[in-house]
DNA sequence: TCTGGGGTCCTAGGACCC
DNA sequence: TCTGGGGTCCTAGGACCC
């Protein structure tokens, strides 16, 4: 089987609230509770939530929300911290599990993959990986069977939870055309304002407007790439190609803002020597390095420096990082500090 | 209501070089 | 004096996604 797909369908299987169902599945007692998971399990802590069940989602509580308006929205939930290795874990039997398929498998995240397949029944297809995931992990998946990528991607929100759903240039039109233009995979709050701004509201409008005008607004890729998503355009080559860091990063969050220099100091350090460790089992050199820096109450900057050469050793990535430390304004409490390694290019 | 952590790609201005 | 054009690198920020 060969490692690239251009391939007569693309599947997106995506797991049904993924996180909470891995706890679920090793605390049975949980099933049919609003479950959310997030941080260190703590609601009352600066996080947001990772995954919540369908049960806790029903009381308007949805992943990225902050854990502390879960917590008042859905007090009785059971409130789980994120358990990164034993979710890894599973995405990984999941994911060997769909390879014994005949296709193509690209992981895009933990509970997600595209998977490329040349059949005459995408939908049997599609029941059988489900099929296949549940008798391996007992986890629930819905699938999306597309024409490329964006096509399938957006039909797996159609099938959720547990169902196929098909999207292609066949009914593209009289699914998509009147739904908001935010309802495109890569247009998000901030473009859809600016849409609005400009009288395209839905993804009809959008697959109509000018591509000039958008290249003007948006830029010259991304104006034109916009209209390209209405469109129903999309990526057909399903790849197995493992993945290629282009960069490493550790931030984190302070549960009390930081003011002392020692301190935030300290902190750099600490992260700087997590990004090297990271770098150096990547087996190849940074060539860059930049650190973050949110002050309150919500302000984020950065600053980066080209390294001298490219290295992998902790002693240079972190003086380097306190290098570029200096180039802030320490003039406000900061509630997060991060340190990035950019490999690199090619 | 008060906003994680880990990533990717695009834009745009200025520096610098030929 | 008043002002080329193109190309690449560096840097900061914006937007989006999982």
């Amino acid at each position: 089987m060969s490692t690239v797909s251009s391939s007569d369908w693309v599947l997106h299987v995506d797991l049904d609230q993924f996180l909470a169902a891995v706890e679920i599945g090793r605390r049975p007692e949980l099933r049919g509770k609003p479950v959310i998971v997030g941080g260190n399990g703590d609601p009352t802590q600066r996080t947001v939530v990772a995954t919540a069940s369908y049960e806790a989602r029903a009381f308007g509580v949805h992943s990225g929300m902050p854990m502390r308006i879960a917590a008042k929205r859905c007090p009785e939930a059971v409130f789980l911290p994120a358990d990164n290795a034993a979710y890894e874990e599973v995405s990984e039997h999941v994911m060997a599990r769909m390879r014994t398929f005949p296709v193509v498998v690209e992981v895009i995240g933990w509970d997600e993959a595209f998977v490329g397949a040349h059949t005459n029944d995408p939908e049997a297809l599609a029941a059988d990986i489900q099929r296949g995931v549940a008798e391996e992990t007992g986890l629930s998946c819905s699938v999306g069977i597309g024409d490329n990528k964006l096509r399938a991607k957006l039909a797996t929100g159609f099938g959720k939870p547990a169902g196929i759903y098909r999207l292609t240039r066949e009914n593209w039109v009289a699914v998509m055309a009147g739904r908001p233009t935010d309802a495109l995979w890569g247009i998000g709050p901030k473009t859809t304002k600016k849409l609005t701004e400009m009288g395209l509201h839905t993804v009809a409008d959008l697959a109509r407007a000018d591509p000039a005008g958008l290249a003007a607004r948006f830029g010259p890729a991304m104006g034109p790439y916009y209209r390209s998503l209405a469109l129903g355009a999309g990526d057909t080559n399903v790849t197995a190609t493992p993945y290629v860091a282009k960069s490493r990063s550790r931030e984190v969050t302070f549960q009390e803002n930081l003011t002392s220099h020692e301190e935030i100091s300290a902190h750099i350090v600490a992260l700087a020597e997590r990004v090297a460790q990271d770098v150096a089992e990547e087996g190849r050199p940074a060539a860059r390095v930049a650190v973050k820096v949110r002050f309150a109450p919500f302000f984020t900057q950065t600053r980066s420096i080209t390294l001298p050469e490219p290295t992998s050793s902790a002693a240079d990535i972190s003086r380097a990082a306190l290098e570029v430390l200096t180039r802030f304004e320490h003039n406000r409490p900061i509630r997060l500090l991060g340190v990035r390694a950019e490999f690199p290019p090619q």
